[in-house]
DNA sequence: ACTATATAGTGCGATATCGCACAAATAGGA
DNA sequence: TCCTATTTGTGCGATATCGCACTATATAGT
């Protein structure tokens, strides 16, 4: 692979980066006290994808450490956030579930960021977005699988 | 803003907290031992803007606490892959500069990463990339200023 | 010049994240 | 069945990150 080749995906993890950086100060301006992004995570995966997850799953799905992920979860619980209970079948591994209080939340934080998304929408539309979003998504999807491949 | 255009606002920061999550790990496992993806940060940045800013200056860039900037920097210096420097005029700052070792070890580090991104090209080429950057960057650039602006 | 305010960096204690190692449970093969 | 290897979650100690408060210096207003 050319050099030229290799710059531009540096380029494009970089500006990803930053942008995380960017959006992430965004949210965690907007959240409660204690709340951290990795907080609001959780929630968002369980309540995006589907509750029940078991720690294992959350931790590799947000490429963390099972101990960061026990960690986040007893935080969560402790706010009644979400509830643990054990796996039926596997003795070994838990179930994560989404209590009211926590879909409520993350309902309640999303539409907080709503004036932000208002005053972005005047220099980045959201036909923009639209344009920008599909990209990403088959760029996510691409990492996710390679990632899970070996 | 009807809920819909604000989902979408949504949903773009979402895909881009799971590629950054992505992209950190792929690079995280290439940097030696110590080495944090906090760390490569600063001297990337260093690298591509300029070097001899202020750790306060660093701080913002990277949305940072100021005390944490000092605990990153630290490590840096420790590994002599920057030096700090007072500042000529104002005696409460200081400057902090690449050295070569810094220089030669991002510059190791990128090119570590090619493998990864030949990987990648296979189903997400030069190309793509090439799209997608100038979104990105367009979006980056807007953010950054709107939020200096207030 | 003098005072009040703002800014740069850091020490300190609290929380978050990480790597290692372990116990309990499961899965797989002889 | 029995033995081994794997998987799941967690305790523990180390490092990273954060918020608060403080010192030293600089800036602004008078």
């Amino acid at each position: 692979m050319p050099r030229a080749a290799s710059d531009v995906y540096f380029q494009l993890f970089n500006e990803i980066g930053i942008l995380e950086q960017l959006s992430r100060a965004v949210l965690e301006a907007k959240l409660p006290d204690g709340m951290l992004s990795s907080h609001f995570g959780v929630l968002n995966h369980l309540a995006r994808l589907k509750d029940g997850q078991s720690p294992n799953e959350l931790a590799r799905a947000f490429q963390v450490p099972k101990t960061t992920m026990t960690h986040t979860l007893a935080g969560l619980k402790k706010n009644d956030l979400v509830k643990i209970l054990p796996h039926p079948r596997d003795k070994r591994s838990k179930c994560v579930w989404l209590t009211d209080k926590g879909r409520r939340f993350r309902e309640t934080a999303i539409h907080s960021l709503r004036p932000d998304f208002e005053k972005l929408s005047k220099q980045f539309s959201p036909k923009d977005v639209k344009v920008l979003l599909p990209h990403l998504e088959a760029l996510r999807i691409i990492m996710d699988a390679q990632r899970d491949g070996e």
